[in-house]
DNA sequence: ATGTCATGATAAC
DNA sequence: TTATCCTGACATA
């Protein structure tokens, strides 16, 4: 269940146990066999993460794209340990084994597919080159709610569902803001609590929002909470862009003049 | 055993 | 907007 600061955190991972080594490359559970076979004994050079994209780039050969989804993760294990049979990806080298489960993609791409795939990605506030202009220019054209901009990789990459929560709440803003209504000084807050977090979360490879919280249910403070972390008031569920909102109605007031779909 | 949900995304309507 | 896919985790029975 990652979002873009724990892809970050991977690629970091996986960067320094295989960068440079020869790599034993492998579909255990049969999906990604002739992919596998194309990149086995190939060096990784080094592991890319853009928004929630991994991107693998090795000598002589086509980049490796993997996209965890919802439930995909990696183990990170022994090798002489079996291969786990649902693994889509096994990758051997330097002594450990990763193994890669329940992706909703694997796959090769020749340039012009990861040309095309960075294209529809917008800025990632955890890389460099991320401009934070575009993203206020893209927030401050449209009609739809921040909450659902927020979740559109082509305007930010890597936010997720908690982030979207979380930032939000962190910034005082109500997620049915339209973005042309949110205003160049919010935007700038909101755009600083999303970089923060992102940043400190894929340091610690997770979401802690709350200072000196230890699990994950305290270390938030609304996403799947009863009550808001700050304030104690009840925290308000809706749907909002195919995803569950979490919001504090007293943290997060609506713009006074904005009309309301109540919903 | 079965149902529901999920830190995600897409295709189709 | 909805239906659907991926698959795991958890709740309910």
């Amino acid at each position: 269940m990652p979002e873009g600061h724990l892809v970050h955190w991977l690629a970091r991972r996986q960067t320094s146990l295989l960068a440079g080594r020869r790599v034993e490359v492998t579909s255990p559970q049969g999906r990604f066999r002739e992919g596998a076979a194309r990149l086995d004994g190939a060096v990784l050079r080094r592991v890319e993460a853009v928004g929630k994209h991994l991107l693998y780039h090795w000598e002589d050969r086509e980049m490796l794209h993997v996209h965890l989804g919802q439930g995909g993760k990696f183990l990170e294990g022994a090798p002489v340990q079996p291969p786990v049979p649902q693994a889509r990806l096994r990758l051997v080298g330097n002594g450990v084994a990763l193994q890669l489960v329940a992706p909703t993609v694997c796959e090769l791409l020749d340039p012009s597919g990861v040309a095309s795939l960075r294209a529809r990605l917008g800025p990632d506030p955890l890389r460099d080159d991320a401009d934070p202009e575009r993203v206020w220019q893209a927030v401050a054209r449209s009609r739809r709610s921040i909450g659902a901009l927020l979740l559109d990789q082509s305007v930010v990459a890597g936010v997720g569902n908690v982030l979207r929560a979380e930032a939000l709440n962190l910034a005082r803003i109500h997620p049915e803001t339209p973005g042309h209504r949110l205003g160049r000084r919010r935007f700038a807050r909101l755009w600083a609590e999303v970089t923060r977090i992102m940043v400190e979360a894929s340091e610690r490879g997770r979401i802690v929002t709350v200072p000196g919280a230890a699990g994950d249910a305290e270390g938030r403070f609304v996403y799947r909470r009863d009550r808001c972390a700050r304030c104690g008031t009840a925290v308000q569920t809706w749907v909002l862009a195919a995803r569950t909102m979490y919001a504090c109605p007293r943290c997060q007031r609506r713009l006074a003049s904005v009309s309301h779909p109540d919903s």
